[in-house]
Parts: structure tokens; sequence; C-alpha cells
DNA sequence: CCCTTTCTGGAGTGGTGATTCCATTCTGTG
DNA sequence: CACAGAATGGAATCACCACTCCAGAAAGGG
């Protein structure tokens, strides 16, 4: 499940060869890097902060990433294993509405329990990155396809099974649920309130249940929990 | 339809007096800073971008506003007006299924311009300030408000006038329109391609247009264009 | 156990960019 | 038309931060 935070071409300056004590070095820095542009922000994070973090030396960062953008880089990677990680075990099994149902409320909740400072880990590095260079944006892309995937496999399990209409379309259903968490989380985190993402992530639930062939009670408004 | 761009309290540090000419250049650096911030980041506009751009020198950013924060705070204001102003005249007049099918499509095409370089200006510096701060979140949540009152106006004219089914929520929809736009726009922002926006956009509508009183056919696609 | 390669510490350093200072010129008002 | 306050130019300051250098310690393979 876990994707290398390598960068794709031409990215740590050194030789491919990491002893098993580098490789735990690279990791320390990669994590300590992530938590901290996640939680602040990129360009609010300094070198230094990084280094203390990680309880490394200066030039431990230049001996394993290229440069600050390189490092970047690899916290993208790692930030999209962080946020689908958070999501499992429900994220691999989206193929019902009570699953799909189950998973708002767990993102719902992660956002609540963090008070919605800090919005989306992935969101809120692409908020920041998305001009920052075409390298950065091609990876936050890659992070958010991947999460995608995972939506629409249930989706496409869904329809495969017949439990959706044949005018559903699971690939622009998955965006448009990636979407909605995405616009919701980055609203709830600038009014510190649930609301805009339960609406969005509601509206997006009760379209898709309103596509699923055994609908029950032919009402507009779904069978929400509450 | 304009607010005042000026910080909320305690901002220019000058006295409230502002001369016919200090105002229009007040008024350049603003707009200059909110083209150069908007088009790259907030943390990527150097001073000394704006005031080459607003065609001043480096005395009259300070002279103007207290240091940098406070005038992206002032641009905050600003970007708010630049988006809402690019909606209408449409969004004033958000109060039937075919105006709302028509925003979508107004807004879909602003981004295809733009080859959707650049995403929405408000969405992009909501995403890089979201946590640099109260003040800053507290006036990207305030232009939120804004653009949500006039979505929610248009359907709350369509549920009084009974467009709208009783167990409709004007507000709870205006949330997940707004939402549908801001993630489905950073998506399209990311890969280029205004698939994203329309998958969002498209699929909230439908979720709208399921909740009308005269629902055409009772097909769960709803009435969509092409 | 030797020798090459990798890893680490920490003191620089060079460039950049926000902010200040002050002298000078306008503006508007009594 | 004088003068108080506002506006302007631009050089100077000053902190900060990404990145470099080099010398020495650890690793690991033959």
């Amino acid at each position: 499940m876990n994707a290398r935070d390598d960068d794709s071409a031409a990215l740590s300056r050194v030789p491919a060869r990491l002893t098993r004590k580098g490789q735990a070095t690279r990791a320390r820095i990669v994590d300590a890097a992530a938590r901290l542009m996640i939680e602040t922000s990129v360009a609010g994070t300094r070198t230094d902060d990084v280094r203390a973090a990680a309880g490394v030396s200066a030039s431990q960062i230049y001996h394993y990433f290229e440069d600050k953008p390189a490092l970047v880089r690899a916290v993208i990677g790692h930030a999209t294993d962080l946020v689908l990680e958070a999501q499992q075990p429900v994220l691999g099994q989206l193929d019902s509405m009570a699953a799909l149902r189950a998973w708002r409320d767990h993102v719902v909740e992660l956002q609540r329990s963090h008070h919605c400072a800090g919005g989306c880990p992935l969101g809120s590095l692409a908020g920041e990155l998305a001009e920052a260079g075409d390298s950065a944006r091609g990876a936050l892309a890659a992070g958010f396809a991947r999460w995608e995937t995972a939506l629409r496999e249930g989706l496409t399990t869904m329809y495969e099974r017949g439990e959706l209409r044949p005018d559903a379309d699971p690939e622009e259903l998955a965006l448009a649920l990636l979407a909605a968490l995405q616009g919701g989380i980055l609203l709830s985190q600038l009014r510190r309130d649930t609301a805009p993402m339960r609406a969005a992530l509601d509206t997006t639930l009760d379209r898709i249940e309103s596509l699923t062939t055994a609908p029950g009670p032919r009402t507009g408004e779904g069978a929400r929990k509450r």
C-alpha cells in the first residue's frame, strides 16, 4: 500500500546506495519535515526546524536531498501515505452505502478531533504548492489519483454488482466525492466547524444513494443516519 | 457589492486621512499585490515585486500598510470582490435550475480559459493562509461567507416559491455547492483538466434537481445539458 | 582487518527580502 | 499663500535562511 517516497527521477543527490542506518535517517527527515510542513506550511518550515525535529545535523538533509524542493516532493508522497492510512481499513472496502456513510463519519470525526485545524494534509500541501512548479504539481496529482482510485474501486464494485444504475458513472462519482471532501474540509478549516464538510459529503452521498437500484422509499432525502 | 478592503481593526499605520491621491496609490498597491499573490503565491510575492508592479517606491507600501500581513489582509478582501464580480450577473439570480446550470457553465468556462492554472483566487489564498493566523483565517472565512450568502439566497428564493421540497435545506445545499466548486477547482488545477470540477458541480446540481418539486421524468440523472 | 564508501557534526557564508530612515515634494485648507 | 500634514524616492539596515565545506566517525564488503 505504501508508495516509495523517493522522488521519481534525479532526486537524492547521493548514490543510490543507502545504508540501513542511512535509510532510517532519511526516513526520520521526511517524517519530521512532513509533520512540520503539514501542520504549519511549507514556506513556513525552515530547514533548521526540520533538522532539530529529526535530530540530525544540517548537512544530513543535503546529504539525502538535493535541495528543499526535492525534500518537499518526498514529503508529498509521505503525506499521501499518511492520509490513505488514516482512512483504513474502511477506505479499502467502500462498496456499499453503509460503508460510504461510515467512511464519511470517520473523516468527519478525524477533523472534529483536531478542531478542524490543519485541514487535510494532502489538501493543504496542494493549496500551497499547486502553482509551485510542475514537479510538485505532478506529485500532488499522483497522490490524489491514488486516493481517487480507492474511492472509484468501491463504487465500481457496486456498479458491477448491479447496485448502481447503468447510467451512474463510478469515476465521476469518485471525483465528486473527493472534491466534496476537499472543498468541505477547506471551508470547515476556515470556520473551525465541521458543518461545511458534513453538508458537502452528505449531499454527494445522497446523490449516490439516489443512483442505487434499491432506493427504498423514494424520498429524495436518502437514508441519512440522523 | 464591494466590501472595503481595509483591514478591520488597527491596520493602516497612517492616520485615517487619505488624500485622493493617497487613496489611488493605496488601491494600486492592493491591486498589484492581489494580482501577484493570486497568480503565484503570497509567500512567493516579494514586496519589491509589488513595488514594481504598482509603480511606487518601497516606502509607500509601509506608508499605507503596517506590514506584509496587513497588506495580505487587504488583498483577501480585494480578492473576494474580484471573485464575486467575475461571477456576475448570474450569481445574483441563482433562483432556478437553469440559472444554476448556467452558473456552472460560467465558472467552468472561467477555469478552462485559464487552462485551469491558478485555481480560484480566494481558494488559493485560503489554501495558503488557512493556518497563517486567526486574522487571515477570519478574513478568508468572511470572504467565503459573502459567497455562500449569494448562493444561499438563490436557493432560498426557490425554496420559498415552493420549487424545492420542504425537506431541502438551502443553507446546506449552498455549502455543498461551494465546497464542490472549491474542491473541484483544486483537483482541476492539479490535473490541468476541468473534469473534476465538472463532476463535482454536476453531481451536486443533480442532487439539488432531485429535490425540486417538479422533477420531470423520475430518472436519477436529472436534466443535464448534454 | 583494511579500505572504500557512506554518514555525521557543526561552523560558516552568500544572497535575499522585509522593513526603516530621512530628505524632499506635493495637497489641501484656513 | 503659508503651513501642517500627507505622499514619495531611494539608499541603507538587518535578520534570516537555504545551502556549503571539511574533517572525522561508522559501516560493510572483500
